[in-house]
DNA sequence: AATTAATCGAGACGGTACGTCGTGTCTTAAA
DNA sequence: TTTAAGACACGACGTACCGTCTCGATTAATT
């Protein structure tokens, strides 16, 4: 890694881009989001500050980069059950954001706060994540599982609001069983 | 503000933490969280940064003195229902959260993700919360609204997830109602 | 000005050399010599950086180049006298110096402090204003005016050390008669 | 020298000013005055970069200090007789100027032309030395050697013009006698 | 009353990172 | 083969904060 690297021209280099992404990944997974500056991606990847700035404006569009990179979140498995397919949902998530590849999504919220252009792609990925959620509550319908009353956008985010809530202040460890139960109680025509 | 202040002396000088905090929450006012500087807040209040960092050893911790100091969140009322009590609290805090005090929670939150400081205030903070939150349980109980098997922290995390996802995603505009009536469908005893 | 221009194969392509030379001559104008970049002046001239670097390899050869393209200090003319032929020979100087074009004659001597190729430019264009200056003499020297004993490059660098000291301390208002006679009364055989 | 150094809180510390002065000197020495960044100013000599410019803001008045600090010229000898001291004085420049010390002042003529800190340095530094010349020709005044007419300005001037020519162009090396008995011919009653 | 000790405003200091600009080299694709 | 375009590694620019330190003053509590 961060071997000799040649400009190529007048062509982005696609070997810096790798070279910078890595980089950023590995600060990260070493010294958090608050090691991840601009200056230090560039050191380790042996980048001109100039290209970071030209691809990346912001630490934050770097960050984002980094990240879907290498995400990868399994797909939410079919179970058979809204409860049991909710429950499973926040089990992949808790197991997600807590190996190092995920660690870092929690960076990524706070990031946004301050900065709208990871606000903007965070945006953009939870809209993404929201449908994935959608097919979730169609499969429900489908089973005739589902009461008709409920606006399926509040389902949504109360699930995605209990995974955050739980990301945010540390506790993927609870029992995700026991919270899918209790969210999706009212939802079901039988309970 | 800020007129000539000496030292009162061996005591801490309270004239000087009420400048500093005042500092912090105008300059949190105008310029946000990034601008919360150690160096800006010593500038403005007049102070020497050794009088901030003695007392408010990170940024961090002038952030919570400064949010502690100001915030107050109106008591939940109590609507004679749990979906009605569950939607006001909601609005109480949609309502709080949108005004200059209340906006720069989402920045603790933020801020908690890298320092612990702030984690550990936050922490402290959300107990508190959720006690209150009890209260609100406590009395749909009482009445006999509440179905027995289920377990009062998952209800609590799910409006807290709830209120907090639409805090840092930017929705405080959302329907406080619809999302009670969907949260709170399954927990009563006649739905 | 620097419309669309392409290569015009296996030649050196004159419009650009001219496109150049201008743009160098404008940025001087416009910002002095600071502001003289090769990149400034590859953009201006919509011109790549590397023809500019093939044709001329330092800022001070790009210097020189647009110094020589549009300089001409008007003759030396002949009063009849070595004292009125010196004094106009200041004279004539002190207004080049003091126009544009000649503005940045003073930037040339600073730049060969440090840069050989300006260096090596202006001894040749020294040299050449040396022998200007001999004419002068030879005409003295024909009517019979100067005395033997004195040497004629003593004498031309006499001048032109008055000249550029002038020039280097910004004082191109001074007296050109006043040092004129002071300068010669030593050389002529009356005095 | 570079050794640790703290700070000695709310006062100028010496220490500091003399490590910064005394690695610009020795980067002069090295590299010339292209090689005076101020980043390796500050990396030589351990300092903050925000220290060097808070008391030296520009590249030149670092240069100006570092020579003042360091230059000695000795005074200049009265050898009895206005071409003997003007002989004297030039050779005294000419070898001040030939030695490392003293090497940098054409540096200094050029960095002027661009550098308003500079040039105002120059000018206050030059006014000093054209009073040293005042007293040569007060002495030749006081012998009876100095014809009235000639206005001491210009004769200053003569000489200065002369000296400086011969350190720009390279020509320390050059006789300072045969320039001095041309300078001053005109300038005695008797010749 | 004199001394001690804590506190204060001020700001110098060595550092690190910022975001920008210019350098000189290189590659591409068009002419 | 030359050109316009511009990517690239590099390094300096000048600024802003960081957190630590020292100074000199001020005053409360202790002797």
């Amino acid at each position: 890694m961060t071997q000799a690297r040649r400009s190529i021209g007048a062509k982005r280099n696609p070997a810096t881009e790798a070279a910078i992404l890595d980089a950023a990944a590995e600060i990260l997974d070493e010294k958090g989001f608050d090691g991840l500056t601009m200056e230090a991606v560039a050191r380790r990847a042996r980048a001109g500050k100039a290209t970071l700035y030209r691809w990346w404006p912001t630490r934050g569009a770097l960050l984002m980069a980094a990240y879907q990179r290498q995400k990868q979140i399994g797909d939410y498995p079919d179970t058979g059950s809204l409860e049991g397919d909710v429950s499973a949902l926040l089990q992949v998530l808790f197991d997600h954001w807590s190996r190092p590849e995920g660690r870092l999504f929690r960076h990524i919220i706070a990031a946004a706060q301050g900065d709208d252009d990871v606000r903007g792609a965070l945006d953009a990925y939870r809209e993404d994540r929201i449908h994935a959620l959608g097919d979730i509550f169609d499969r429900a319908r489908a089973r005739g599982e589902l009461a008709d009353a409920v606006p399926a956008s509040d389902m949504a985010r109360a699930v995605m609001g209990m995974a955050w809530l739980h990301l945010l202040v540390g506790r993927l460890d609870a029992d995700a069983v026991s919270m899918a139960r209790t969210l999706v109680r009212g939802w079901t025509t039988e309970n």
